[in-house]
DNA sequence: ACAGGCGTTGTTATCGATAACATAAACGAG
DNA sequence: CTCGTTTATGTTATCGATAACAACGCCTGT
C-alpha cells in the first residue's frame, strides 16, 4: 500500500534518462533541452514526484532558507517588514523560516540557534542588542547577518534600520515648536524591548535639549504595550498628573488604547490633550481623532534587507552594508 | 582563513568517542552516560559545532518542521493561531514552518508545493477549500493534513475548526431578538475569501430563516478588508440605505473602520445603528463603544491542532478527527 | 559463580540529490 | 570540409548524520 515516494531515480528511469537530467530539469537555468524537460515533469507530476529540498540542501551544503527572528508574530510592523522580505526573496526561491522571540532575550538565543541547525543562506534578525551569545553563534556562523530595526553601534555585519531615539525627538520637537510643555511618555517596563526602551531614552533626551524634565514617565508592564495597556496607563497619567500637555505613546496601539480612555473621561483630543504613537498602524490613520505618528518604513526595512541579501548573496555587496532608513513624521488631528 | 565548519565526526575526534556517541549525545532520550554527553557538548560548544538540522532530516527522512498557511500573516485572528500551535509543538521540538497565501488560491497551490518539499512531519492549512490539485497534492502527501479555520464537508484529512456561517447566524438572531430588522452585511468581494464568503452566506441564510430580505449586501473589495475599506463600505451604506438598523461585519477590523465612519457623521452607535463584527480582535474591547463580536478562540484553534499532530505522529489518534469549535457570542456596547 | 538483562558504546551502510568531470552530438567559421 | 565551440547528457563520488545491528561491561538474583 503505502510505498516509498518516488525519487529522481524513479522519474529518470520512467523518463529514460538519467538522473542528473532530471535534476536538471527541475532547476531553472540548466542545460536541458525543452523536448525532454516537458517529458520530465510529466514523469514526474504523474508520478506524484515531489522534489526533496532536503536532500538537495544538504549535498549541495546551502540551502535556500532565509531566516527571520521578530519579537512578536502578531504586530503588524513587523508582519510588514517580513512581508517586504518574503516578496523580495520569493523570485529567487528563497523562502523565509519566520521564529518569534516574545521580546525575551533567553528566547532569542534559542531561536537562533534552532534556526542556525538549518543552515540558512542568510538571517534577519530584528533589533540591535543581543546576549553574548548570540553574537557570537552569529558571528562564527558564516553567514550574511542583517541587524534591522535599528542602528546598533557596534553592528554584528549588515544593518537595515533607522534610530528610534531620534525619530522620537522627532514627535517632541513637534510638540514643542506648538507651545505644549508638559509632555508625558507611555511605554513598557525598561530593559525588555530594546526598541521601546530605546524610544524612551530619545524622549528623554530630547525634553533635556529643550530644556524641559522627563518626569513624566509611564511603564505600562511587560511588552507588547497592548490597546487595552495603553488605556490603562493613561488613566494612571490622567490620575497623576491631570495637568499634562501632551502624551507620547511607544506604539499607535498603546496611543488608541489611550485615546479611548480619554473619550471615556470626556477629555477632549486634542483639544485639552495631544496625543501621538508610533508605528504608522491602520488605527492612527483611521481612528476619531487620526493620530500622529511616526511611519517607520517597516516593509520597506523589509524589501531593502532582501535586496541587500541578494547583492551578499552575489557578490555585489562585499562590505559590511549600514542601510539607514528616514521615519517620517506624520503630524495628524490628535496633535493638532 | 574560512575553514569548514566543525561536524560531529570533528567533535567525536576531538572528545574520543564515535561519531555515534555524539550523534546520541545531541538527542534528548537517547543512552549516554551523564559524564560523556557532558564532555562532548562541551567539546562541541568550543569548537564552535552546530548541529545540522538538514543532514539529520535527510538522513532519518523525516523532518521536524511543521508547515502551517495562512491566509495572511499580518492578522491577530491568524497569528494567534500560529501561536497556539508554534506553543503546542516546541516543546517536542518541532519548528514552524510558515507561509501566506494572500487570500490567493493559486498561491495557496505553489505555497503548498513548495511546503511539501520540505517534507514536514504534518501540514496544517488555514481554510476548507482548496484547487484539486492542491488536494491531490495534499492527499498524497501522505502526512498528517489539517484543516483549519472551517468545517469542510468532504476534509482531506483532519479538522479543527467552526461553521463560519452558524457564528454568523448568532449575530442575526441577536439583532432580530432585539427587534432590529433592516440588517445589513459588510463583507469582501464573494469568491475570494471563503471564509468571508461563509458568513455572508450565514447572513444570508439567518436572514431568510426570519423572514427577512437579504438585500442589504456591501462588497468592499478582496480580502483582507481594512479598516479604511469598513469605513467606505459604512460611508455607502448610509448613503444608499440610510434607514439600515443594524450592520454585521465581516470582521472586527472593518466593523471599526465603519464605526468611525458613524462617528465622523455623528451616527450613534448603538442608538441610530448597531454594529458587531467578528473574530474579537483587540480593538473591539477597547473602541469606543466597544464591538459586539464573536470569539473564534483562534488561539485554541491552534493548540488542539498541536495536540491533535502529536497525537497522529504518536499513534494515539490513527483515524481523521473532526474537532469543532464552539465560538462565542460577545454582546457588547455596540449593540445593546 | 554464572545466566540473564540492561545500559552504554562502536561499526557499517545509507538516505536522495548534485558538483565536478567526462563525453557525445550539433553547430559555425574559415 | 575540418576543427574549435557550444549544447545536451551521462558517470562517479559524496555531503553529515543516524537506523540497525553488534558487542562489551556491569549488575542482580539464584
Amino acid at each position: 500500500m503505502a510505498r516509498k515516494p518516488p525519487t529522481m531515480a524513479d522519474v529518470a528511469r520512467v523518463a529514460g534518462v538519467s538522473p542528473m537530467t532530471v535534476s536538471r530539469a527541475f532547476k531553472r537555468d540548466a542545460s536541458v533541452s525543452a523536448a525532454r524537460r516537458e517529458v520530465i515533469l510529466g514523469v514526474a507530476e504523474e508520478l506524484g514526484y515531489l522534489f526533496d529540498a532536503t536532500a538537495a540542501n544538504f549535498k549541495s551544503q546551502k540551502s535556500d532558507f532565509v531566516a527571520v527572528t521578530v519579537p512578536s508574530i502578531n504586530n503588524a510592523n513587523f508582519a510588514d517588514t517580513v512581508r517586504g522580505l518574503t516578496e523580495g526573496l520569493k523570485a529567487r526561491g528563497y523562502q523565509i523560516l519566520l521564529g518569534s522571540t516574545d521580546y525575551d532575550t533567553a528566547e532569542e538565543e534559542r531561536l537562533i540557534e534552532q534556526l542556525l541547525r538549518r543552515r540558512p543562506a542568510a538571517i534577519v534578525v530584528t533589533g540591535g542588542k543581543h546576549s553574548d551569545r548570540c553574537r557570537r553563534l552569529l558571528a562564527n556562523a558564516a553567514l550574511p547577518v542583517i541587524e534591522t530595526w535599528d542602528l546598533p553601534e557596534a553592528p554584528i555585519g549588515h544593518v537595515v534600520g533607522f534610530s528610534n531615539a531620534a525619530a522620537v525627538r522627532g514627535l517632541v520637537d513637534h510638540f514643542v515648536a506648538r507651545g505644549l510643555r508638559r509632555i508625558a511618555f507611555i511605554g513598557g517596563d525598561v530593559g525588555q524591548d530594546t526598541r521601546g526602551a530605546d524610544r524612551r531614552l530619545g524622549f528623554m533626551a530630547a525634553m533635556q535639549a529643550h530644556g524641559l524634565p522627563a518626569d513624566r514617565l509611564i511603564a505600562a508592564g511587560p511588552p507588547p504595550i497592548s490597546m487595552q495597556e495603553g488605556a490603562v496607563a493613561m488613566a494612571r497619567l490622567l490620575d497623576l498628573m491631570p495637568d499634562t500637555h501632551a502624551v507620547i505613546c511607544v506604539s499607535d496601539l498603546s496611543a488608541f488604547g489611550a485615546l479611548t480612555e480619554c473619550q471615556r473621561r470626556g477629555v477632549a483630543v486634542p483639544g485639552t490633550l495631544s496625543l501621538a504613537g508610533f508605528g504608522d498602524y491602520e488605527i492612527g490613520a483611521v481612528s476619531v481623532p487620526t493620530l500622529s505618528t511616526i511611519n517607520p518604513f517597516s516593509r520597506q526595512i523589509g524589501a531593502r534587507a532582501a535586496t541587500l541579501i541578494l547583492d551578499v548573496l552575489d557578490g555585489r555587496q562585499t562590505t559590511p552594508a549600514r542601510i539607514e532608513i528616514t521615519p517620517e513624521l506624520l503630524i495628524r488631528e490628535s496633535s493638532v
